[in-house]
DNA sequence: AATACAAAAAATGAATGCAAAATGATTGAC
DNA sequence: GTCAATCATTTTGCATTCATTTTTTGTATT
């Protein structure tokens, strides 16, 4: 039977560099590098992920392997089948709703924390992103609209200035990472020009400092990426494909 | 050396009943038994919990014991120090604030969703738990008010019809709970009116399915709930204490 | 040829063992 | 008498081992 891990007799890959805390005993090292290789898909969604042949490529015994699986689990990155394994997560319809939902509000309340105390220099950084992100979105540029775009949210969440904010945040990233990914690339034009559109009002209430409309703003975007992603799906997530750019 | 932990010979408590989902392996149930058991309080702020003695207590071997222990700490109840040992995570006051703004939007989002999916049945139910808890506000109940007023609040959780929200807010509910258990009590007299009233517009923005004011209303809520505990804890968490009824 | 049963192989769950680090105590120096 | 250094004990981190459970494979029977 073949495993589902890529036979790569490499041990993957060197630590994150800006994750989050984790101390930097062997189990803290295996954890972030086993949340990464599942982050960034190298194992197929569903797939089986043997616990010997993850030892054998990450030069460990079982026990801090298992603690590590066994965390990544609480974070609900894979599920943990009694006597059966470890498998990566496979997140149905519902749950992608669900997951931006929570996102929707995560994202939501980081713009009304925000609102309470970003300073005009946070806020000039955020609309430099946001130039750089139209012009991206007029060269038809998908790659780069999609960073921009992403770093124009993780700065919102900086902006909150509430650590444990972040660090949920960063979790429900991690969960639909590759989704969000593939969803992005599901904007039809339209939807591009309508997305653009949120954002001059996102930084508009964000210049106000109007938390509670920003907030219903900020909610109303994700649940606009919510609907876009799921018709990606339902739709095959090969369709539109072929717009996106080779992934370095 | 005197250990954090009392020494009840007796295992401690059996597995929680509707905790969520968790499998049944030993792992599971120990995990299960271990997160109550700090979440009620067993073991003090910063007090060490050295594994031999809980293996003894729990009457397993360590393994499944430190699995759990690294999934609790990844669910931030308590801390590993590396070569070191668990200890209960101690929480600043920052720490509590964020903790609260996390809540607060997780709360706001729960809102948010329940409008777009509450019966009128839900809504009638709640409508019960307001009246009663009326009743414990009039009759000085603080212990029945603190419970009915957590009754309403999850029934509205329940009512986004969001499996993950749930569970994320159950999460950060165990988190802070002695916390907020004893905030609570930190209500004076002027506060609680206020938080009656404002439990009235949840009611009233629930019931004209308000998403975006129901929002607002209990995020703005939370806050003063969480200014509440702040000050409480500022001027020393016994000082309200003689008001508190006994603990079972 | 297909199915059912059985035995072997592999994988998981938990316990034990061993090395390294930390804690505590004792001893020695000033 | 106080402080510091060394040594013993405890505790943690990880590897290894043992016991079950699952999965696979081979064989026999229909």
């Amino acid at each position: 039977m073949k495993s589902a891990i890529p036979e790569t007799g490499v041990p993957i890959t060197q630590p994150a560099a800006g994750n989050d805390r984790q101390e930097a005993s062997l189990h803290g090292e295996i954890l972030l590098r086993l949340r990464d290789y599942v982050v960034e898909g190298n194992i197929p969604e569903g797939g089986r992920v043997p616990e010997r042949q993850l030892c054998e490529m990450l030069r460990i015994s079982r026990t801090p392997l298992r603690e590590a699986l066994k965390v990544l689990a609480a974070e609900g990155l894979i599920e943990l089948l009694p006597n059966r394994g470890a498998r990566v997560r496979q997140l149905s319809p519902r749950d992608l709703e669900e997951l931006f939902d929570v996102m929707a509000g995560l994202e939501s309340l980081a713009g009304r924390l925000a609102c309470e105390s970003i300073t005009d220099e946070e806020i000039a950084a955020i609309e430099r992103l946001h130039y750089e992100m139209y012009g991206h979105y007029l060269h038809r540029d998908m790659h780069g609209y999609f960073q921009t775009n992403q770093q124009i949210h993780e700065s919102i969440v900086a902006a909150a200035r509430n650590a444990t904010l972040k660090t949920t945040y960063a979790n429900f990233a991690g969960r639909i990472r590759r989704v969000r990914y593939s969803a992005n690339f599901a904007r039809k034009r339209q939807r591009w020009a309508e997305a653009m559109r949120e954002h001059e009002a996102i930084l508009d209430a964000l210049r106000r400092r109007a938390g509670s409309e920003l907030s219903d703003i900020l909610f109303a975007h994700l649940r606009n990426k919510r609907s876009a992603a799921i018709e990606h799906l339902a739709e095959g997530p090969d369709s539109a494909r072929e717009t996106a750019p080779q992934r370095s």
